[in-house]
DNA sequence: ACCTGAACACCGTTCAAGT
DNA sequence: ACCTGAACACCGTTCAAGT
């Protein structure tokens, strides 16, 4: 059991990364700084650039595991099997529950400001998460279960949605108040429309 | 006409404000630095500390504006003489003007880290953005024409639609890809929902 | 009442040099 | 290959002092 640090971290790369996410959940995004990183990780101040080519470059690769794990639970969320409303629902929610267990970290992801050679990456990530919606608008229209139309332009309109929602969610959630609407009211929303039957 | 700077600005708060989002519409909120601005005004560094106590009391000054300016848009965009569908198409489009004209600036507005005590005038400045929408809803239940419900509850998840889309067409736009899906569609799965009639 | 100038404690980034 | 230490050019914020 060595006492002091060796002079190589070993994998500074994942401390860094994890070191941040903590900073961001525990903190905010305005806390976060590449100095104070190092100092956790017990490593020089530039050690970072070793790893990162700047800030940004740290960013993007913590918006792309966001996507990443963000995807996942969607996949993981999403069960076939189930009825049009429920299935819809169970995606819906899990979207709100990473928006409201990662809300800086969702900032991040939405942050229009990567480097343009992670925009690459950061595209087929964000393809994946919205692959989830893609497959349910695609199978219902199958089972004729919703209305035809374009299947792209409805998985966008309906991604959007979701996203409004936990937008707004994670401003309630980090404001303190109870969130302002919830997932059913969006959903039957979507499902049925504001004109009455 | 004086050739040289007077003492006293004359207006500096405001010529902070007009540079700030000049700065932010032109170079992102990244660039946005108290120093640059009083450069810019042609005042010492420590200037700004006169009108702002600090930076995030300019930022929250600068929301402040920015929900004044849409509800402002939103309230000139609503035609209660109108149809349903044009109706909110246009109140729609308004919130999508907005976004993509003043994309930093609306991410600033839903920034979650104002001040605690400009927190009072930022839901002020809030409920009156979102009112537009809460008097589409009330107009349109009073006249049947879309179904009933917690009026409230539909206010919220219209709005959360409109504020999904509009954060997607931001993306597109500063990304310089075209929108990937357009207010038609929204609208129309709004007001009919994806199950077939 | 409003602004300056110096000072303080931070940043991100770079680069020669060390191990 | 990976990290350090010093250096550079920035920040935001504070505060005595000036006008």
């Amino acid at each position: 059991m060595p006492a002091s640090r060796p002079y190589h971290h070993g994998d500074l790369r994942s401390a860094l990364l994890a070191g941040a996410e903590r900073t961001l959940r525990e903190k905010g995004t305005g806390a976060l700084s590449l100095r104070e990183l190092a100092r956790e990780a017990g490593v020089s101040h530039a050690a970072p650039g070793r790893h990162f080519k700047d800030k940004q470059a740290l960013l993007d690769a913590l918006a792309l595991s966001g996507y990443e794990r963000l995807a996942q639970a969607l996949e993981t969320a999403d069960d076939p099997a189930l009825p049009l409303e429920p299935r819809l629902t169970a995606l819906a929610r899990a979207y709100l529950d990473f928006a409201v267990g990662n809300a800086a970290l969702l900032d991040l992801m939405y942050a229009r400001k990567h480097d343009p050679e992670s925009a690459g990456r950061m595209a087929a990530a964000i393809d994946r998460t919205i692959g989830s919606i893609g497959r349910f608008i695609a199978e219902a229209q199958e089972r004729r279960e919703i209305a035809a139309g374009d299947p792209h332009q409805l998985t966008v309109a309906v991604g959007a949605a979701l996203h409004g929602l936990a937008a707004f969610t994670a401003v309630d959630t980090l404001a303190g108040t109870s969130p302002a609407t919830g997932v059913e009211e969006l959903i039957h929303l979507l499902l049925h429309g504001l004109k009455p039957r």
